[in-house]
DNA sequence: TTGATAATGCAACACTGTTGCAGTAAATTT
DNA sequence: AAATTTACTGCAACAGTGTTGCATTATCAA
């Protein structure tokens, strides 16, 4: 199911994700959304932006999901793949707009790779 | 701390990592040994395990965490990186011995990867 | 304005993983 | 072989992320 309704939820969701390629964690978004609306609230709209493309997830170093609005993001390339980045110092994580070599492997086939890089962002060097 | 005493429940994890680089699942060993041992011990055998370079963990598909013996695994090597594979017919996780190489980006400092292939297994093509 | 229903809040739950502590058992000492 | 030490285990309770059901609210169309 897509957006239907402008809510203001949806609004303040949405200016988050706003001109930055930067990620931002469910975690966080309950955190800093938590006078505005329930935990619930934040999950179905980040459910309901994914799955219309305009968002997409995936996990972070330590099993947390992520989310994070690409240039890629649009309702027909919202699977495509792309590395992570995330800094071990400050902890930020943003999309990488590089291609990875998928490597081929005997008598199998890979289909997609989750590439999550770690190091030193350039704020942390 | 590293394993110091052979006790019973130690020998049964022991012998699933024996001859395979096949992954398992925490969740699928606390299945496993239900009747033999408590899901505390599975997790603290395995984190023994792990501290002293016998086996290795990872985060698979789901978030979930992931153990397996490699051939790189030994005291001295057991941060080593090697992708991983996960057939998405069967659901079966295995190392994969291989090297990948890690990009350069501009302004960042890559210092490892997690790597993880989605495909299809030799048993399921 | 009214009605249909998308969206929300709340509470309770499911699941993975952790912690404290008392009790057990493996290995060492006597 | 018995006593001692302490690594290891079991249990219960907890912490955190994420999900579900249902009554209520609010958006949008007619």
């Amino acid at each position: 199911m897509s957006v239907k309704r402008k809510t203001k939820s949806l609004g303040l969701i949405l200016s988050i994700f706003e001109n930055s390629t930067e990620a931002i964690s469910v975690v966080d978004l309950i955190a800093k959304f938590k006078g505005d609306m329930n935990k619930t609230t934040v999950y179905r709209i980040l459910e309901r932006l994914e799955s219309e493309g305009a968002i997409h997830s995936f996990l972070g170093a330590n099993g947390l999901t992520w989310y994070a609005k690409c240039q890629q993001c649009n309702a027909h390339h919202h699977n495509d793949i792309h590395p992570h980045f995330q800094c071990e110092d400050c902890g930020k994580v943003e999309c990488l707009e590089i291609n990875i070599p998928i490597p081929t492997v005997d008598n199998k086939i890979i289909q997609s790779a989750n590439v999550l890089l770690k190091g030193q962002c350039a704020d942390c060097i």
